[in-house]
DNA sequence: ACCTGAACACCGTTCAAGT
DNA sequence: ACCTGAACACCGTTCAAGT
């Protein structure tokens, strides 16, 4: 049986700084693949033991860190959801932080891309797999609020057979689709270089919605001064965040 | 250096050999993460020297296996792609086909999936990186084709900016983006028996389609008989395809 | 009660030795 | 010229022994 931690303080603590030097493993170069128990050992003053008593396998360690890229994208998401405009303009805000967020650290996506993998899902702690539910789930019911009220005023009627939870899983899906086929571009780029990316997503984004018939279309809303503004709102939140070092 | 195999028969017939070792891996349960040099070994009668001379990484020898699925894709496509119909009733009979192609064999996805990974395309030697970049221009040349059609007999006239290979990135992009996060439920499924997937998933393509203003729109088409039309002529090309067992 | 790190089983890759 | 498999360095996980 793995050892318990008492503390709570210190236990929340110490997983900072034990996901913190998995994050420097990370970025240091070999992506989510450099991460190695004996590695994050190695930086951290705790011992394996220790280490396994917070995360009951290397999978369960990287969907932790997944869990926290997704409490992050949550605050991003509150901070864009009052983004003012029609709701068609802010379901674009909303759908431009997602893309922020993701290019202002590759590591996010890339955890997140690992998460969902069946290797490390079937690998992870019930707690983590529960809690990582629980955060798609708030991370939608944002999502899903904007989407309400644009069927509430009737700027968006969705067809037959669809409902606000619909109309977020096809957003979304374009969303994670053009970010993940264009994901070597994340990778390459340093925040705000990569224009191929951004401009292609922002136009797969307004095709669904046109396609959904979402009031006003496309042509009418101004992308520049959108992106602009929206990339304001959210870039302090974006910016304040980022594991601790060990 | 690794070794050199000379003839090109027996090269091809092993090369064969090992990836249908590898193929049973994965499909016995563990998934991609299955594979090990060390159990494919064990289930060909060649050394792992033997191996690393046909592959020059584990990756390599993942990336070697997406290429064959890739190439059994484009065979789907080419029969996929004289569907009689409009040049929208085409894409959707393409778009599907990849559908089908997936669900009828989860290891498909996954391993295209697994080779778009950084930590794999690091690893794979550049010839099979090179194959595998020849092989997604076929796919992709393929399906443009039929968007050059549309464009040119004008039921689809592309929004200023966007391309053929425009058109064809959005679609894919959603077609990825949903199958990859309804990933669990082609897993879970034997062939044809996912119902939620292939709702959503035509009902995406559809929205792209619409947000397009790729005629004739939506409401017109007989889904239902779409699938099923496409389906028959699809079929087969996807159950000939499988590695040879060791 | 909590923590450690040696020990174990397994993995990817190489290469000296064989044929 | 081609192939083998022992050897090496490293990895994930456990658990008897310490404090």
């Amino acid at each position: 049986m793995a050892p318990k931690i008492i503390n709570d303080e210190d236990k929340q603590q110490r997983q900072q700084v034990i996901m913190g030097a998995a994050l420097e493993l990370i970025r240091s170069g070999g992506g989510v693949g450099a991460v190695t128990i004996d590695k994050v050992v190695a930086k951290v003053p705790y011992s394996k033991g220790t280490v396994y008593g917070h995360y009951s396998s290397k999978e369960d360690l990287l969907t932790a860190m997944c869990n926290y890229c997704v409490s992050t994208l949550i605050e991003v998401f509150a901070a864009a959801i009052d983004f003012e405009g029609s709701t068609r303009e802010k379901a674009l805000c909303l759908a431009y932080s997602y893309l922020l967020h993701a290019q202002s650290d590759m590591t996010r996506f890339n955890l997140v891309v690992t998460a969902k993998t069946p290797a490390t899902r079937a690998k992870a702690s019930q707690h983590h797999t529960e809690e990582h539910m629980a955060l798609e789930d708030d991370l939608n019911r944002l999502f899903c609020s904007v989407i309400v009220d644009a069927i509430d005023n009737g700027e968006l009627t969705p067809k037959p057979g669809m409902d606000a939870g619909g109309v977020a899983f096809a957003i979304w899906s374009m969303a994670y689709g053009t970010v993940a086929l264009l994901q070597d571009q994340v990778e390459r780029c340093a925040i705000r270089e990569s224009q191929v990316l951004e401009v292609a997503y922002l136009t797969h984004t307004n095709l669904v919605l046109d396609g959904l018939g979402w009031q006003p279309l496309d042509n009418s809303i101004d992308l520049q001064a959108l992106t602009r503004a929206c990339h304001q709102r959210v870039a302090p939140q974006i910016k304040n965040h980022g594991l601790h070092k060990p």
